[in-house]
DNA sequence: AGCACA
């Protein structure tokens, strides 16, 4: 174990709860975090990984800001005081060794009023890129969930960048955020039916009529997506959807979760990760 | 709720 104050990232290291806002109390009203110095293709998971021992963490989210690849976190605690211990602890940590990125973190210019949604994942994703064109089926439409407010926080953008040129503002507030909850978790929280992630995903529901080609041409859309199997159970049939990724594979959940197939005669599919991966062809 | 193939 180091001993220095710029410690590599010790996922269990905890500091105790402590220490007074620097420097004053102008800012004590602030539990949210800014986090810039991420690797572009750092995930929403690895951020809650980082926060989410901390004490009084609440959320956090990912963002990408939409300028070239800059990724920038938010993360949320429940008071003051916390959020500026996790601040200390983690500000100037390495957060890669291999690509050298150190977290720089500062407190928000204002509080995320994101508040959890019972069910959701603790963690959120706010996309602002231009999608490109291989694949425009992301998780797109606010299936129900419209949440008008909320990023008063986007403003930091220019304090803690570096790495591309240019300025890194004035996209600042205007738009209507395209959030899609992430609900995936291991190790504690598991999701989809109480199974472990798998890039294997076990589909139900899905009434007599359908057909292995209906479902696999609606499949083929997604990247990453390798074979499927049918089996009929009983009359029912059940299906299983290999993919390459993990990844891969909860985007297909969440994206296809209760829609329903034309040949359906009853709801929306039910799609869970399979309890084991596909054996291999 | 229903999870196979090796």
């Amino acid at each position: 174990m180091s001993h220095g104050h710029h410690q590599p990232y010790d996922p269990y290291y905890q500091l105790p709860p402590a220490a007074a806002a620097p420097g004053g109390e102008w800012n004590s009203g602030i539990n949210t975090l800014f986090v810039s110095g991420l690797p572009d293709d750092v995930k929403a998971r690895e951020i809650h990984n980082i926060f989410r021992r901390r004490p009084g963490f609440d959320s956090c989210q990912l963002k990408y800001t939409g300028r070239g690849n800059q990724v920038v976190a938010f993360a949320t605690f429940f008071n003051h005081q916390s959020a500026i211990a996790a601040l200390h602890s983690l500000n100037g940590v390495k957060f890669d060794p291999q690509s050298g990125s150190t977290l720089h973190i500062e407190l928000a210019r204002s509080n995320s009023r994101r508040k959890r949604k019972p069910g959701s994942g603790a963690y959120v994703v706010i996309d602002k890129r231009t999608k490109k064109p291989s694949d425009a089926h992301e998780t797109s439409s606010d299936d129900g969930e419209s949440d008008p407010e909320e990023d008063p926080e986007m403003n930091n953008v220019d304090t803690a960048y570096q790495g591309d040129s240019e300025n890194a503002k004035s996209e600042a507030a205007s738009d209507p955020d395209n959030a899609a909850v992430a609900v995936s978790e291991i190790g504690e929280r598991t999701a989809e039916g109480g199974v472990r992630p798998c890039s294997t995903l076990f589909i139900a529901n899905l009434g007599p009529n359908c057909t292995e080609d209906e479902l696999k041409q609606v499949l083929s859309q997604y990247p990453g997506f390798h074979v499927l199997k049918i089996r009929a159970k009983g009359g029912m049939p059940v299906a299983f959807a290999d993919f390459e990724e993990i990844e891969q594979a909860t985007k297909v959940m969440e994206n296809l979760q209760d829609t329903t197939l034309p040949s359906s005669d009853r709801g929306g599919m039910h799609i869970e990760y399979a309890r084991s991966k596909m054996r291999k062809p």
